[in-house]
DNA sequence: AATATTCATCGTATTTGTACGATGAGTCAA
DNA sequence: TTGACTCATCGTACAAATACGATGAATATT
């Protein structure tokens, strides 16, 4: 990506376009799923039903637990995952509200 | 980003992903501000008002096009670029019913 | 203790994204 | 027509993302 000029933006920008950049791949959508749906959030469960090595699925793992997404917790030899709901509904706030401020000047535009 | 697997998963799924991933860069973001906000929509203008390169903005516009988030239209020598709130709106719509399918298995979770 | 399991991490190959200079097409003014 | 202007596209360089096999750490089972 060149010499990141990410960094030129104003901290809103950059927060909303890394909660967006999370769930950019469908299989980090697919997983949110999973760990809505399952009782037990295991890894291994999430490898069993998406189409990826075990290895991808945990990368995948790691950047949803760096953004803050969801968190982890060792169980045993397995580790569990689950929704972190204050920071989604955080998150979702934040982006409808960057879509609600668009919206305030939709009569404005030329065409 | 190897063979992409990008196809295993769901359509809904991948739209998400595709909505999310446009504006998963913070100069898109900003983009869709200065559209927002100015009247005239020109291209140089969001050039003066970005960190960016005319080429690099063009490009950025070029995705929010691809995406259907913008419309764009020549005006003399000029580019005419406008939100696409219909399409907007359906995203967001879109976008906030993944979030509440997910949040109607909030107490489901083992952590 | 020995073995099997679950999973994170490393290393690596490949693809995609980001950025910009240069070029050219199109439009307007003189 | 000439010249100035706006902008899309091409080509290119580099950074980041995606995917997986292999490895090893940690735990559980025998």
């Amino acid at each position: 990506m060149a010499i990141a000029k990410t960094t030129e933006f104003t901290q809103q920008e950059q927060d909303l376009a890394a909660f967006a950049k999370v769930l950019s791949h469908p299989a980090r959508i697919a997983i949110m799923k999973v760990l809505a749906n399952e009782h037990a959030c295991i890894c291994g469960r999430i490898v069993e039903i998406l189409p990826l090595a075990q290895a991808t699925v945990s990368q995948h793992l790691k950047e949803l637990k760096n953004a803050g997404l969801i968190k982890g917790t060792v169980d045993g030899p397995k580790s569990c995952y689950c929704i972190n709901w204050e920071a989604m509904e955080k998150f979702m706030h934040d982006f409808n509200g960057m879509f609600s401020a668009l919206q305030l000047q939709k009569g404005k535009s030329c065409c």
